[in-house]
DNA sequence: CGTCCCACCTGATTGC
DNA sequence: TGCAATCAGGTGGGAC
């Protein structure tokens, strides 16, 4: 999936996009495991609302909506593949697509928001309480609290960053990227780190995370922001997907491993 | 409760 | 060329 930087953009793309608008129509596909709220439901919200903002929390893209002076928010997990694609109504719409809300009011007539995703991991839900996520955000946690969060921890610190209800927008490529520019090996047991090298990790997440947003997001595959212009993060990664390729620090081939399913890359020099 | 591992999906790429 | 294996930015639930 897109993560936090990702998120970010396109969340802000789609914001610049369409708030203000007020949706006349929806369209939902049958794929139920897409709906986290009955798709007969999210078209009862939505139908009529206006979309006052459109931001993100963790991973999750956020929809302010009102209607009649009731606010809802229609929330959108993209998953691995999801895609939030704005395009005029004669578009052709893409394969996959799952949910097309009809948005009029704006400048350049009518405009769809649509929902697009191959491998259906994303979710789709509708909330009428201020959603907050599961854990706390990378770029604004204090290092005390950072501290506190991974105390005692057993897991590796990979895991610990990849777990949602810690930290919430940290993925894959961020993880092992932080990890690398703090100079932390990603198999080290979270609770025996120390104090220093929680800061240095802290620091990394923030600067790599916030380099990341600067340059729209990273696109390896088939994330798209909301423009269809792709982020260029990619070309700043140091080791995730290098496998084998020279460390740009030391020239140390870049070794891949497993940690809690998930690809990780890492150089064994560089990081101890 | 914390941790591990797999299932959920499709598509691109690699290797035989 | 064809086909199978592997890999992919995520999460949630069940097992232990």
């Amino acid at each position: 999936m897109p993560e936090l930087p990702e998120v970010e953009t396109i969340a802000n793309g789609v914001h610049d996009r369409i708030h203000g608008r007020t949706i006349r129509s929806v369209w939902t596909s049958n794929k139920p495991q897409t709906f986290k709220t009955p798709p007969d439901q999210i078209a009862e919200a939505l139908t009529g609302s206006r979309v006052d903002r459109v931001h993100r929390v963790g991973k999750t893209i956020v929809v302010d909506l009102s209607r009649r002076r009731k606010t809802m928010q229609f929330l959108i997990h993209l998953g691995m593949t999801g895609r939030l694609l704005v395009s005029t109504p004669d578009t052709p719409i893409p394969p996959h697509t799952h949910a097309i809300l009809t948005l009029s009011g704006g400048s350049g007539g009518i405009k769809e928001l649509r929902f697009v995703d191959a491998r259906r991991f994303g979710r789709l839900s509708i909330t009428e309480t201020a959603y907050e996520g599961p854990g706390s955000e990378p770029l604004t946690i204090s290092l005390e609290d950072f501290i506190v969060l991974f105390h005692h921890r057993k897991t590796p610190i990979k895991a610990a960053l990849l777990n949602q209800s810690l930290l919430h927008g940290v993925g894959n490529i961020y993880a092992d990227e932080s990890l690398f520019r703090a100079g932390i090996r990603p198999r080290r047991q979270v609770g025996r780190l120390t104090r220093a090298e929680l800061g240095r990790l802290r620091t990394a997440l923030v600067e790599v995370i916030r380099h990341a947003i600067e340059l729209g997001g990273s696109s390896v595959s088939d994330y798209v922001d909301a423009d269809g212009v792709r982020g260029f993060f990619q070309l700043e990664h140091r080791v995730y997907l290098r496998t084998g390729e020279p460390c740009l620090v030391c020239g140390t081939p870049i070794q891949r491993i497993v940690i809690g399913g998930r690809g990780t890359h890492f150089c064994s020099r560089c990081q101890k």
